[in-house]
DNA sequence: AAATTTTCTGAAAACGATTGCCAAACTAAA
DNA sequence: TTTAGTTTGGCAATCGTTTTCAGAAAATTT
């Protein structure tokens, strides 16, 4: 079945493809008569406009891009996961396709170069990318070419960029008082690599709050590099068999998955014989078993702002920057 | 920075534009001299071509959409995850972009308007799509277009559409087996809604095994309608009171969550007082504790066929029609 | 040297919309 | 009747490619 045209839409409403046009993009000077004879041809044939040939000409799609970093072993992080499909939504809302591009922020993987592709020529308008590293190519890219982007996480080397982070200071620091305030006396705090700056950060707020509660340096008891379930179920095996450790502080309630296994492999009971406290709330924490005490961050909230910003920055002239930080809550179950 | 046109490529290399299209597309008949001239140029320039424009020309942009179905709470079940980063890896290595457009099977909502419209206007050549339903308004859609898909899963009307899925009859069947085998004797099959064929097959081959090897009717024993974790921590614990019952047989490994924490919470053991035995293989589920006794679908397989096939239907004029079937297998882990 | 073939190049017409401008047609008010 | 205002159509340019066609240049054969 051969695709309509608007030319076509003229023909069966017997307009002009002009007056089709303005039907279409809503201009003002247009009979009600004439716009209603349209409007029914357009819906009775289920004509579509041509978003090739309409980005081509006005050199916008109004399609966002999000980068999206892959799980090591091949998927997107739950926590990831739920954040996009709040984006898609919101963008929804505000008239924006969403189009999602895999990437690693380290490097230009095989799918990061369609989303540059797709922002290069106007396939899509903005992005949207999570944290970012040392000497981010994601960045340099966007800012050269000053494409509008904003970063869920911060930039790493503080240039002027628009981002929406949790204050991830304030994790490390809630999650050290939470663990202090309960009591326990050997913490350790396993985070993802060093290089990502939320990691670096949430360690600065619990090392912190060690030295001002405490007045004590916990640094020999942070671990970083625990990426996924398995680097955390063999962290917490060795940090079980070596040290003495009465709770097991977790970033990512993914990963927390091995720490349960390695934990009740060693025979252990969680919530009582050792204490687990996550970050992310993703919605899957409430059914791990003992359910997880974690801390949230506000998805909604990172999905509404950075994609408002985004729409912001697309539809101005003037440069945009703005700075979203939100703040993180301990959501108390059953694991500490 | 304004974005540099082929025109203007070819003001630089000092040819026409023609001759710039022709390095770009590869075509033979250009001189040895020539192409390297215009090639570096493009290489400095880091020109790329604009997609728009060419999609326009050629009426098709090398872009595959994947409607994938959100889950309940508003992300994509992990076996979805895993499968769309394959297809993902696929598809570029077949020089397609692959774009994910979020859908639910029964009925049109905010984001699978997106993919349609897509789909519609030559933004994408071809889709694939997760199982159908009854009525399933995407392939009515989609056959009436033309527009080239496969499903991963099967057309439940069983019409000429390509497919790649698992023997699902199969699965139930060997999950019965061996459940059978290991000498339980009291199984509760636990599935997703009815209405999806997968549950249904899979239910079948459930219950035939139960009938052929044990001349026993287990229909009672199946409960539908489980779609997450929570619905099925609900009903594992509705069974452990009701019911006497020492292997649970739960389709969708992600689901399991709910069932373990629901069995820890009755003070149960897995693997000792009850076991388990799920479906999918998700990567997580070897650092559940304990791991879990699961069924492999071939995920690999399903992206490589998915894609090879839809590429080979967009990519002719004839209709081809092909249908795949995979075989699963049990892996044996530690929960039954 | 002429004729023929092969290889290479460029001009120009699509692709399907938007949009500015102008003119024509119609309606309503003065 | 004139004037003004509202609708509509026609036309052409534009967005950045691809691609048909034909012609120029080079290589090969007579």
């Amino acid at each position: 079945m051969k695709r309509l045209t608007i030319k076509d839409v003229a023909t069966l409403a017997c307009v002009s493809p002009r007056t089709v046009s303005r039907v279409i993009n809503k201009s003002i000077n247009v009979n009600e008569a004439t716009r209603e004879k349209v409007q029914k041809i357009i819906n009775d044939t289920g004509y579509e406009v041509n978003i090739l040939a309409k980005g081509l000409k006005q050199q916008k799609t109004n399609a966002i891009i999000v980068f999206i970093d892959e799980h090591q072993g091949g998927y997107w992080s739950i926590w990831h996961n739920e954040i996009v499909n709040k984006i898609i939504f919101e963008a929804k809302k505000k008239n924006y396709r969403t189009i999602i591009s895999a990437s690693t922020a380290r490097e230009s993987v095989y799918t990061a170069i369609d989303g540059f592709s797709l922002l290069k020529n106007g396939f899509a308008d903005g992005a949207i990318l999570f944290d970012s590293v040392e000497n981010d190519y994601r960045i340099k890219y966007l800012r050269e070419r000053e494409i509008p982007f904003v970063i869920i996480g911060k930039d790493i080397e503080n240039r002027d960029t628009s981002f929406v982070d949790c204050d991830n200071y304030k994790v490390g620091y809630i999650g050290a008082e939470h663990i202090i305030n309960k009591g326990y006396k050997n913490a350790h705090f396993l985070l993802g690599e060093v290089d990502f700056l939320v990691n670096k950060t949430r360690a600065e707020g619990f090392k912190n709050a060690y030295k001002e509660h405490l007045n004590v340096s916990i640094e020999q008891n942070i671990h970083y590099g625990i990426s996924d379930f398995k680097d955390c179920y063999n962290s917490t095996k060795k940090i079980l068999a070596s040290n003495k450790v009465d709770v097991l502080f977790i970033s990512g309630d993914e990963r927390v998955l091995g720490a349960y296994r390695a934990i009740e492999e060693q025979g252990l009971k969680i919530g009582k014989d050792i204490a687990v406290l996550g970050i992310d709330n993703i919605q899957m924490s409430e059914y791990f078993s003992p359910p997880l005490t974690t801390i949230d961050q506000p998805k909604e909230e990172f999905a509404k702002y950075s994609v408002s910003i985004l729409c912001e920055m697309m539809n101005t002239d003037v440069e945009i920057i703005k700075r979203i930080l939100l703040k993180p809550k301990v959501i108390e179950r059953k694991s500490m």
